[in-house]
DNA sequence: CGGTGGACCTAAACCGCTATAGTTCGGGCG
DNA sequence: CGCCCGAACTATAGCGGTTTAGGTCCACCG
């Protein structure tokens, strides 16, 4: 047989389709023996819904959207995205909830995207990431009425739910670290200027500063690609006074960074320590192996997938949440600056 | 007006639903004039189709899917799968045909997730990758009726279509670069023996050291991760005679050893030569940048995109289809041996 | 002038499932 | 004994499209 139907179920159960429907369900209207027959049937046949029928119905599509806006050729090396993806992936398919991935180029087709999928009800709701500083779509998806749980923050997202982390007290706790260490010229590596938490973790720098004194503490925005990330770090080891220790804001880049270190014979920590704003298995097969904040990132996209799946079950009953903050794992590119 | 259907559209311009449905998908049956009045008053009501309804009536579901299986924790570092994700997700687009996405522990899991998105209809085709050496999946998509691409070959992937590159020409091409400079111990840290291509390159590399007359040829089996290139790195490097060039199956297992190299003071390339097989930024943003087997990962994508749509609106019209082979591209961590 | 055929539409069935308004039937109660 | 009620089902109406079997109307032909 083709693709049984409910219909091919209650035939043959001799029962209408209604009670298998009931059956299939767990909901009352069936006799506990009429239901265990129709589930055996059902067992039987092979049976299993068809989505799309469910969701005309009315009901659930059964999948949560997630929109990346980057252009399409440098999701490449962001391990932090793979691995939230994963959690987010293991999360949501506990509940056979699939995910539906999209890459596109920017934000405008990002937002024509949520646009399409919702009134196409191809989705139950949207994971929204890269957080923007005036993010124009957060107006759109709260206009939508999709669910929507926002990936970052505390900060302006609207009346959208969001799971974050504290990346200010992360930047605080390794500044503080370095600082502890003997390091007075910071320099850090920011990521694009237009994400919230860019400015978030800019600000928590200039704040520690000015608390503990350094006599320089510099952000430098960039793109998040390595060859930025480069380049910058080799403006920063040709000034005269260079920093003695430089904060990425991402694994990628401190990579990257180290390479160019190595290149122009700068030693790692000798002459400049290392700190990675992202763990991954990026920052521990290189060598040296660097010091960096460590979270749980695929624990992150489970945690994520759950509140989606609340925010769908009942859009009311989700507040924010907070997550672990990122704790430092010191290896071996960090050290006490030479003495001057 | 909560969300427009063909019926609003139908009342609205005074014609049946048919007519509706006959002019929004171009095809006969209503005149030129009547069919762009209705798009006009769909255009102004905002309508979009909703893809259930039409999935219901037996037509595309619109969406492909990929399943991945690996310890969900894993993709972290793949650069490879993520551009091809990406050049995927392109190439899907153009056509607006989503891409839906699975990650899963391990083969018998991703079969279950065939069977189901199959009997749900939620995709309309699946591509598979990782092929294996006595694939279970082939038989059962076989067999499930579902169009499916098969990426990688040439090998047993039964009746399926396959889009594939020859990585055994790339690796004889390697290995004769390499013998070239005057290598005569070169070593393999092979990925999963249970992959055709993994089986494939060490094929080749037994054939060229044979052909070539090389001293020593060993492939090493791994899993992959950036933890068993290093251990077998360091287990290659401890021995009397050491080889005095490696090549490695993933970029991330070259970078892995590379840092094994460096920690163990064995100068790159002055004392080992280090190829990748894969090739993405990050080897290149390490130092000495690593020569690397370059092949465009997301035009891939782009064309598995494209076959898997050619295979889904005719399956009989779709054969296996060549990529271009990968090409050597020389950077830092390759040169002569140092004379004995 | 009846018959024919094509262009343009309409009405209604159908896809698989859910939801809801009946219908049947057995049993408790006054 | 008749009445009412709840449990267990059945019958049926959608959900939003696509598709197919007509139904008109009109030009054209013999």
């Amino acid at each position: 047989m083709a693709r049984p139907t409910i219909a091919d179920i209650a035939r043959q159960a001799g029962v209408s389709k209604g009670a298998v429907s009931f059956a299939l369900n767990g909901r009352p209207g069936v006799s506990e023996e009429t239901r265990r027959r129709i589930l055996g049937i059902a067992e039987e046949m092979n049976w299993r819904p068809h989505s799309a029928a469910r969701a005309l119905g009315g009901a659930k599509a059964g999948a949560v959207g997630l929109v990346l806006a980057r252009p399409a050729r440098t999701i490449g090396v962001e391990p932090f995205f793979a691995q939230l993806l994963s959690g987010l992936q293991a999360g949501l398919s506990a509940h056979s909830t699939a995910l539906q991935l999209m890459v596109v180029e920017d934000t405008a087709a990002e937002i024509e995207v949520y646009r399409r999928w919702a009134s196409e009800h191809r989705v139950d709701g949207f994971v929204v990431v890269d957080l923007q500083v005036r993010d124009p779509r957060i107006a759109v998806l709260e206009q939508l009425g999709v669910p929507a749980l926002v990936l970052g923050g505390p900060g302006r997202h609207g009346t959208l739910p969001s799971v974050w982390a504290d990346d200010r007290e992360a930047m605080i706790s390794t500044v503080n670290y370095l600082a502890a260490l003997g390091h007075r010229r910071i320099a850090h590596l920011a990521g694009l200027p237009a994400f919230q938490h860019t400015q978030r973790r800019i600000r928590a720098l200039r704040d520690s500063a000015k608390r503990l004194g350094l006599t320089e503490a510099l952000s430098v925005p960039t793109d998040f690609s390595d060859a930025e990330g480069a380049a910058a770090t080799r403006a920063l080891l040709t000034r005269s006074r260079r920093p003695t220790a430089i904060i990425y804001d991402s694994d990628v880049m401190a990579v990257a960074g180290l390479g160019v270190a190595m290149e122009m014979g700068v030693a790692v920590p000798g002459d400049l320590s290392i700190v990675s704003f992202d763990d991954s298995t990026l920052t521990r097969i290189v060598h040296p192996p660097l010091t960096a904040l460590s979270r749980d990132t695929f624990a992150l996209g489970e945690q994520v997938a759950r509140t989606m799946l609340a925010a769908i079950a009942d859009p009311e009953a989700v507040h924010d949440l907070k997550n672990p903050t990122p704790r430092l794992t010191v290896r071996e590119s960090t050290a006490a600056p030479r003495p001057e």
